[in-house]
DNA sequence: AATCGCTTTCAATATTTCTTGAAAGTTTTA
DNA sequence: TAAAACTTTCAAGAAATATTGAAAGCGATT
Protein backbone atom coordinates (compact mmCIF):
# COMPACT_ATOMS: atom_id res chain seq x y z
CA UNK A 1 0.00 0.00 0.00
CA UNK A 2 0.98 3.48 -0.68
CA UNK A 3 0.33 6.31 1.00
CA UNK A 4 -1.74 7.95 -1.62
CA UNK A 5 -3.78 4.92 -1.34
CA UNK A 6 -3.58 5.01 2.27
CA UNK A 7 -5.25 8.38 2.30
CA UNK A 8 -7.97 7.01 0.45
CA UNK A 9 -9.12 4.23 2.76
CA UNK A 10 -8.99 6.39 5.45
CA UNK A 11 -11.23 8.86 3.71
CA UNK A 12 -13.88 5.81 2.88
CA UNK A 13 -13.00 3.90 6.37
CA UNK A 14 -13.95 7.17 7.51
CA UNK A 15 -17.31 7.32 5.36
CA UNK A 16 -18.04 4.11 6.07
CA UNK A 17 -17.81 4.52 9.86
CA UNK A 18 -19.98 8.08 9.33
CA UNK A 19 -22.91 5.96 8.19
CA UNK A 20 -22.57 3.43 10.93
CA UNK A 21 -23.54 6.47 12.89
CA UNK A 22 -26.14 7.86 11.00
CA UNK A 23 -23.82 10.54 9.39
CA UNK A 24 -24.16 11.03 5.43
CA UNK A 25 -21.35 9.02 4.40
CA UNK A 26 -20.16 11.69 1.77
CA UNK A 27 -19.96 14.75 4.89
CA UNK A 28 -17.71 12.12 7.06
CA UNK A 29 -15.46 11.50 3.70
CA UNK A 30 -15.57 15.01 3.17
CA UNK A 31 -14.31 15.84 7.19
CA UNK A 32 -11.81 12.67 6.62
CA UNK A 33 -9.70 14.74 3.63
CA UNK A 34 -9.73 17.63 5.18
CA UNK A 35 -8.02 16.20 8.67
CA UNK A 36 -5.75 14.51 6.09
CA UNK A 37 -4.60 17.48 4.84
CA UNK A 38 -2.82 20.30 5.83
CA UNK A 39 -3.37 22.72 2.94
CA UNK A 40 -6.65 24.88 2.93
CA UNK A 41 -9.54 22.72 -0.30
CA UNK A 42 -11.77 24.67 -2.33
CA UNK A 43 -14.95 23.54 -3.12
CA UNK A 44 -13.35 22.39 -7.07
CA UNK A 45 -10.80 20.28 -4.69
CA UNK A 46 -13.09 18.45 -2.90
CA UNK A 47 -15.63 17.48 -5.78
CA UNK A 48 -12.81 16.31 -7.93
CA UNK A 49 -10.67 13.96 -4.97
CA UNK A 50 -14.72 12.59 -4.01
CA UNK A 51 -15.60 12.90 -7.78
CA UNK A 52 -19.33 14.65 -6.57
CA UNK A 53 -21.54 16.87 -7.74
CA UNK A 54 -21.38 20.85 -6.83
CA UNK A 55 -24.34 21.17 -4.83
CA UNK A 56 -23.52 17.98 -2.39
CA UNK A 57 -20.02 19.16 -1.73
CA UNK A 58 -21.65 22.43 -1.08
CA UNK A 59 -24.35 20.97 0.89
CA UNK A 60 -21.88 18.84 3.11
CA UNK A 61 -19.36 21.35 3.81
CA UNK A 62 -21.87 24.02 4.86
CA UNK A 63 -23.40 21.15 7.26
CA UNK A 64 -20.16 20.61 8.37
CA UNK A 65 -19.25 23.89 9.07
CA UNK A 66 -22.29 24.36 11.34
CA UNK A 67 -20.72 21.97 12.70
CA UNK A 68 -17.96 23.52 14.13
CA UNK A 69 -15.81 21.01 12.25
CA UNK A 70 -14.34 23.05 9.34
CA UNK A 71 -14.21 26.80 8.99
CA UNK A 72 -13.61 28.91 5.65
CA UNK A 73 -10.32 30.72 5.47
CA UNK A 74 -9.27 33.77 3.08
CA UNK A 75 -6.81 33.02 0.83
CA UNK A 76 -4.73 36.17 -0.65
CA UNK A 77 -5.72 37.07 -3.50
CA UNK A 78 -7.81 34.47 -4.69
CA UNK A 79 -11.55 34.91 -5.32
CA UNK A 80 -12.66 31.23 -4.37
CA UNK A 81 -13.33 30.00 -0.82
CA UNK A 82 -10.94 27.65 1.12
CA UNK A 83 -11.79 25.41 4.27
CA UNK A 84 -9.70 23.91 6.58
CA UNK A 85 -10.66 21.40 8.76
CA UNK A 86 -10.21 20.86 12.70
CA UNK A 87 -7.22 19.29 13.03
CA UNK A 88 -7.22 18.00 16.82
CA UNK A 89 -8.75 14.49 17.21
CA UNK A 90 -9.83 15.52 20.88
CA UNK A 91 -11.68 18.63 20.33
CA UNK A 92 -13.32 16.72 16.82
CA UNK A 93 -14.70 14.05 19.21
CA UNK A 94 -15.86 16.52 22.12
CA UNK A 95 -17.81 18.69 19.28
CA UNK A 96 -19.39 15.80 17.95
CA UNK A 97 -20.52 14.26 21.26
CA UNK A 98 -21.77 17.98 22.17
CA UNK A 99 -23.86 18.11 18.96
CA UNK A 100 -25.20 14.91 19.23
CA UNK A 101 -26.01 14.93 22.82
CA UNK A 102 -28.06 17.93 22.39
CA UNK A 103 -30.04 16.81 19.59
CA UNK A 104 -30.59 12.93 20.75
CA UNK A 105 -29.76 12.50 24.55
CA UNK A 106 -31.37 15.95 25.80
CA UNK A 107 -34.72 15.01 24.19
CA UNK A 108 -34.96 11.85 25.93
CA UNK A 109 -33.68 12.63 29.30
CA UNK A 110 -36.86 15.35 28.80
CA UNK A 111 -39.25 12.55 27.79
CA UNK A 112 -38.00 10.83 30.76
CA UNK A 113 -38.80 13.30 33.32
CA UNK A 114 -42.34 13.88 31.66
CA UNK A 115 -43.37 10.45 32.12
CA UNK A 116 -41.80 10.63 35.43
CA UNK A 117 -44.24 13.58 36.47
CA UNK A 118 -47.51 11.88 35.18
CA UNK A 119 -49.71 11.60 38.37
CA UNK A 120 -50.80 8.32 37.66
CA UNK A 121 -46.55 7.10 37.40
CA UNK A 122 -46.55 6.02 40.73
CA UNK A 123 -49.56 5.08 41.62
CA UNK A 124 -50.80 2.25 39.47
CA UNK A 125 -49.89 -0.96 41.16
CA UNK A 126 -49.54 -3.40 38.39
CA UNK A 127 -47.19 -0.51 36.73
CA UNK A 128 -43.92 -1.50 39.15
CA UNK A 129 -42.03 -2.52 35.94
CA UNK A 130 -42.54 0.47 33.83
CA UNK A 131 -41.80 2.22 36.44
CA UNK A 132 -38.43 0.77 37.19
CA UNK A 133 -37.36 0.54 33.17
CA UNK A 134 -38.18 4.11 33.33
CA UNK A 135 -36.45 5.24 36.47
CA UNK A 136 -33.37 2.56 35.33
CA UNK A 137 -32.88 3.80 32.09
CA UNK A 138 -33.33 7.61 33.00
CA UNK A 139 -30.47 7.04 35.64
CA UNK A 140 -28.22 5.66 32.95
CA UNK A 141 -29.23 8.58 30.58
CA UNK A 142 -28.26 11.12 33.27
CA UNK A 143 -24.64 9.13 34.14
CA UNK A 144 -24.22 9.08 30.67
CA UNK A 145 -25.16 13.35 30.16
CA UNK A 146 -22.82 13.86 33.54
CA UNK A 147 -19.60 11.79 31.85
CA UNK A 148 -20.32 13.70 28.51
CA UNK A 149 -20.44 17.06 30.34
CA UNK A 150 -16.87 15.82 32.27
CA UNK A 151 -15.42 15.20 29.10
CA UNK A 152 -15.81 18.53 27.67
CA UNK A 153 -14.00 20.40 30.74
CA UNK A 154 -11.37 17.53 30.65
CA UNK A 155 -7.97 17.89 29.02
CA UNK A 156 -7.42 14.72 26.66
CA UNK A 157 -4.42 13.32 28.68
CA UNK A 158 -5.69 13.74 31.96
CA UNK A 159 -9.00 11.92 31.32
CA UNK A 160 -7.52 8.46 29.80
CA UNK A 161 -4.78 8.89 32.32
CA UNK A 162 -7.71 8.59 34.54
CA UNK A 163 -9.85 5.94 33.12
CA UNK A 164 -7.09 3.67 32.41
CA UNK A 165 -5.92 3.49 35.60
CA UNK A 166 -9.52 2.67 36.77
CA UNK A 167 -9.32 -0.51 35.09
CA UNK A 168 -5.59 -0.99 35.79
CA UNK A 169 -5.71 -3.93 37.89
CA UNK B 1 -50.52 12.12 29.52
CA UNK B 2 -52.03 8.73 30.58
CA UNK B 3 -49.45 5.52 31.57
CA UNK B 4 -50.15 3.96 27.87
CA UNK B 5 -49.60 7.04 26.20
CA UNK B 6 -46.39 6.75 28.17
CA UNK B 7 -45.54 3.91 26.81
CA UNK B 8 -46.23 4.98 23.66
CA UNK B 9 -43.86 8.23 23.51
CA UNK B 10 -41.07 5.72 25.00
CA UNK B 11 -41.37 3.21 22.23
CA UNK B 12 -41.59 5.94 19.67
CA UNK B 13 -38.04 7.72 20.84
CA UNK B 14 -36.26 5.00 21.51
CA UNK B 15 -37.43 4.02 17.83
CA UNK B 16 -36.42 7.76 16.65
CA UNK B 17 -32.82 7.32 18.82
CA UNK B 18 -32.34 3.85 17.18
CA UNK B 19 -32.48 5.84 13.62
CA UNK B 20 -30.23 8.45 14.69
CA UNK B 21 -27.49 5.56 15.60
CA UNK B 22 -27.57 3.53 12.52
CA UNK B 23 -29.72 0.69 13.72
CA UNK B 24 -33.28 -0.14 11.71
CA UNK B 25 -36.48 1.93 13.67
CA UNK B 26 -38.94 -0.94 13.81
CA UNK B 27 -35.51 -3.09 15.29
CA UNK B 28 -35.67 -0.37 18.21
CA UNK B 29 -39.30 -0.54 18.51
CA UNK B 30 -39.78 -3.67 19.07
CA UNK B 31 -37.05 -3.73 21.75
CA UNK B 32 -38.53 -0.80 23.63
CA UNK B 33 -41.70 -2.74 23.69
CA UNK B 34 -39.94 -5.63 24.89
CA UNK B 35 -38.22 -3.46 27.41
CA UNK B 36 -41.78 -1.92 29.10
CA UNK B 37 -43.40 -5.62 29.08
CA UNK B 38 -42.95 -8.01 31.38
CA UNK B 39 -44.67 -10.36 29.83
CA UNK B 40 -43.54 -12.42 26.87
CA UNK B 41 -44.71 -11.04 23.70
CA UNK B 42 -45.98 -13.54 20.34
CA UNK B 43 -44.70 -12.02 16.61
CA UNK B 44 -48.82 -11.26 16.55
CA UNK B 45 -48.40 -8.97 19.76
CA UNK B 46 -45.72 -7.51 18.17
CA UNK B 47 -47.68 -7.19 14.82
CA UNK B 48 -51.00 -5.43 16.46
CA UNK B 49 -48.79 -3.24 18.62
CA UNK B 50 -46.81 -1.66 16.07
CA UNK B 51 -49.04 -2.06 12.67
CA UNK B 52 -46.25 -3.88 10.98
CA UNK B 53 -46.08 -6.98 8.46
CA UNK B 54 -45.27 -10.59 9.94
CA UNK B 55 -42.27 -10.46 7.41
CA UNK B 56 -40.97 -7.46 9.39
CA UNK B 57 -41.52 -8.25 12.74
CA UNK B 58 -40.34 -11.89 12.32
CA UNK B 59 -36.82 -10.72 10.66
CA UNK B 60 -36.34 -7.64 13.36
CA UNK B 61 -36.81 -9.89 16.45
CA UNK B 62 -34.54 -12.41 15.10
CA UNK B 63 -32.05 -9.80 14.48
CA UNK B 64 -32.62 -8.47 18.39
CA UNK B 65 -32.18 -12.12 19.00
CA UNK B 66 -28.92 -12.24 17.20
CA UNK B 67 -27.42 -9.24 19.12
CA UNK B 68 -28.65 -11.23 22.39
CA UNK B 69 -31.54 -8.68 23.52
CA UNK B 70 -34.15 -10.68 23.08
CA UNK B 71 -34.17 -14.67 23.65
CA UNK B 72 -37.42 -16.79 22.70
CA UNK B 73 -39.82 -18.49 25.67
CA UNK B 74 -41.51 -21.80 26.17
CA UNK B 75 -45.13 -21.49 27.06
CA UNK B 76 -46.92 -24.19 28.33
CA UNK B 77 -49.79 -25.19 25.93
CA UNK B 78 -48.77 -22.49 23.60
CA UNK B 79 -48.19 -23.24 20.01
CA UNK B 80 -46.37 -20.08 19.23
CA UNK B 81 -43.28 -18.87 19.61
CA UNK B 82 -43.24 -15.99 22.82
CA UNK B 83 -39.99 -13.49 23.09
CA UNK B 84 -38.85 -11.74 25.95
CA UNK B 85 -36.20 -8.95 26.10
CA UNK B 86 -33.50 -8.21 28.06
CA UNK B 87 -34.69 -5.77 31.04
CA UNK B 88 -31.18 -5.06 32.90
CA UNK B 89 -30.42 -1.86 31.44
CA UNK B 90 -26.61 -1.90 31.95
CA UNK B 91 -26.20 -5.41 30.14
CA UNK B 92 -28.39 -4.14 27.23
CA UNK B 93 -25.85 -0.66 27.34
CA UNK B 94 -23.13 -3.46 27.32
CA UNK B 95 -24.31 -6.02 24.47
CA UNK B 96 -24.51 -3.04 22.17
CA UNK B 97 -21.16 -1.51 22.94
CA UNK B 98 -19.88 -5.11 22.75
CA UNK B 99 -21.33 -6.04 19.20
CA UNK B 100 -20.70 -2.67 17.46
CA UNK B 101 -16.92 -2.25 19.06
CA UNK B 102 -16.85 -5.83 16.59
CA UNK B 103 -18.15 -4.07 13.99
CA UNK B 104 -16.86 -1.03 13.73
CA UNK B 105 -14.03 -0.05 16.00
CA UNK B 106 -11.87 -3.50 15.46
CA UNK B 107 -12.11 -2.94 11.46
CA UNK B 108 -10.74 0.99 11.68
CA UNK B 109 -8.21 0.02 14.69
CA UNK B 110 -7.00 -2.62 12.03
CA UNK B 111 -6.66 -0.53 9.72
CA UNK B 112 -4.89 1.93 11.36
CA UNK B 113 -1.88 -0.28 12.01
CA UNK B 114 -2.03 -1.30 8.53
CA UNK B 115 -1.63 2.51 7.65
CA UNK B 116 1.56 2.89 10.17
CA UNK B 117 3.22 -0.15 8.85
CA UNK B 118 3.57 0.70 5.33
CA UNK B 119 7.64 0.87 4.68
CA UNK B 120 7.02 3.96 3.08
CA UNK B 121 4.87 6.20 6.23
CA UNK B 122 7.51 6.91 8.38
CA UNK B 123 9.98 7.76 5.39
CA UNK B 124 8.28 10.48 3.85
CA UNK B 125 8.98 14.09 5.04
CA UNK B 126 6.40 15.86 3.72
CA UNK B 127 4.21 13.39 5.09
CA UNK B 128 4.78 14.54 8.86
CA UNK B 129 0.85 15.58 8.76
CA UNK B 130 -0.49 12.27 7.94
CA UNK B 131 1.36 10.47 9.69
CA UNK B 132 0.13 12.79 12.93
CA UNK B 133 -3.16 12.32 12.42
CA UNK B 134 -3.29 8.62 11.93
CA UNK B 135 -1.39 8.60 15.40
CA UNK B 136 -3.27 10.59 16.97
CA UNK B 137 -6.89 9.02 15.47
CA UNK B 138 -5.33 5.25 16.30
CA UNK B 139 -4.17 6.90 19.79
CA UNK B 140 -8.11 7.48 20.51
CA UNK B 141 -9.23 4.70 18.97
CA UNK B 142 -7.02 2.43 20.95
CA UNK B 143 -8.16 4.48 24.31
CA UNK B 144 -11.95 4.39 23.13
CA UNK B 145 -11.67 0.42 23.03
CA UNK B 146 -9.60 -0.18 26.71
CA UNK B 147 -12.57 2.06 27.82
CA UNK B 148 -15.10 -0.11 26.39
CA UNK B 149 -13.41 -3.32 27.79
CA UNK B 150 -13.33 -2.07 30.60
CA UNK B 151 -17.26 -1.54 31.03
CA UNK B 152 -17.37 -5.68 29.73
CA UNK B 153 -15.74 -6.36 33.26
CA UNK B 154 -17.23 -3.38 35.44
CA UNK B 155 -20.06 -3.43 37.70
CA UNK B 156 -22.37 -1.23 36.65
CA UNK B 157 -22.54 0.91 40.35
CA UNK B 158 -18.18 0.50 40.54
CA UNK B 159 -18.10 1.95 37.08
CA UNK B 160 -20.43 5.41 37.61
CA UNK B 161 -19.33 5.82 40.99
CA UNK B 162 -15.40 5.46 39.94
CA UNK B 163 -16.30 8.13 36.91
CA UNK B 164 -18.20 10.69 38.60
CA UNK B 165 -15.95 11.19 41.35
CA UNK B 166 -12.98 11.67 38.79
CA UNK B 167 -15.52 14.91 38.08
CA UNK B 168 -16.49 15.73 41.07
CA UNK B 169 -14.19 18.72 42.30
C1' DA C 1 -24.71 48.27 -16.09
C1' DA C 2 -23.10 44.19 -18.05
C1' DT C 3 -20.04 40.33 -17.51
C1' DC C 4 -17.32 37.26 -14.79
C1' DG C 5 -16.26 33.97 -11.20
C1' DC C 6 -17.89 31.87 -7.83
C1' DT C 7 -21.66 30.15 -4.33
C1' DT C 8 -26.17 28.66 -3.10
C1' DT C 9 -30.56 26.58 -3.75
C1' DC C 10 -33.80 23.09 -4.78
C1' DA C 11 -36.82 20.22 -7.80
C1' DA C 12 -35.92 16.13 -10.09
C1' DT C 13 -33.60 11.80 -9.96
C1' DA C 14 -30.94 8.11 -8.18
C1' DT C 15 -29.68 5.19 -4.55
C1' DT C 16 -30.10 2.91 -0.39
C1' DT C 17 -32.76 0.96 3.06
C1' DC C 18 -37.03 -0.86 4.91
C1' DT C 19 -41.41 -3.18 4.56
C1' DT C 20 -44.77 -6.03 2.68
C1' DG C 21 -47.24 -10.18 1.70
C1' DA C 22 -47.61 -14.35 -0.40
C1' DA C 23 -45.37 -18.74 -0.97
C1' DA C 24 -42.50 -22.18 0.91
C1' DG C 25 -40.93 -24.40 5.07
C1' DT C 26 -41.46 -26.60 9.58
C1' DT C 27 -43.49 -28.71 13.46
C1' DT C 28 -47.48 -30.37 15.79
C1' DT C 29 -51.85 -32.53 15.99
C1' DA C 30 -55.55 -35.56 14.75
C1' DT D 1 -50.01 -38.74 6.44
C1' DA D 2 -52.79 -34.83 5.87
C1' DA D 3 -54.27 -30.78 7.62
C1' DA D 4 -53.57 -27.11 10.81
C1' DA D 5 -50.74 -23.73 13.16
C1' DC D 6 -47.19 -21.26 13.01
C1' DT D 7 -42.48 -19.39 11.12
C1' DT D 8 -39.29 -18.04 7.66
C1' DT D 9 -37.86 -16.27 3.30
C1' DC D 10 -37.39 -13.11 -0.30
C1' DA D 11 -38.71 -10.64 -4.62
C1' DA D 12 -41.24 -6.68 -5.44
C1' DG D 13 -42.74 -2.24 -3.94
C1' DA D 14 -42.56 1.76 -0.82
C1' DA D 15 -40.32 5.02 1.78
C1' DA D 16 -36.44 7.50 3.23
C1' DT D 17 -32.23 9.60 2.10
C1' DA D 18 -28.60 11.36 -0.76
C1' DT D 19 -27.07 13.44 -5.08
C1' DT D 20 -27.27 15.93 -9.21
C1' DG D 21 -27.19 19.84 -12.16
C1' DA D 22 -29.16 23.76 -13.87
C1' DA D 23 -30.87 28.15 -12.58
C1' DA D 24 -30.76 31.95 -9.54
C1' DG D 25 -27.81 34.89 -6.39
C1' DC D 26 -24.19 37.84 -5.34
C1' DG D 27 -20.30 40.67 -5.11
C1' DA D 28 -16.19 42.16 -7.77
C1' DT D 29 -14.38 43.81 -12.09
C1' DT D 30 -14.50 46.09 -16.61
Amino acid sequence: MQIKEAKQQFVQAWGALGSQWGINKTMAQIHALMMVSTEALSTEDIMAELSISRGNANMNIRELTDWGLVSKVFKAGERRDYFIGEKDVWKIAKQVAKIRKTRELDPILKLLSEIKNIDSFVKNEDNKHFQKMVNDVHKLALNVDRLIEGIFKAEESWFWDKILKLFAK
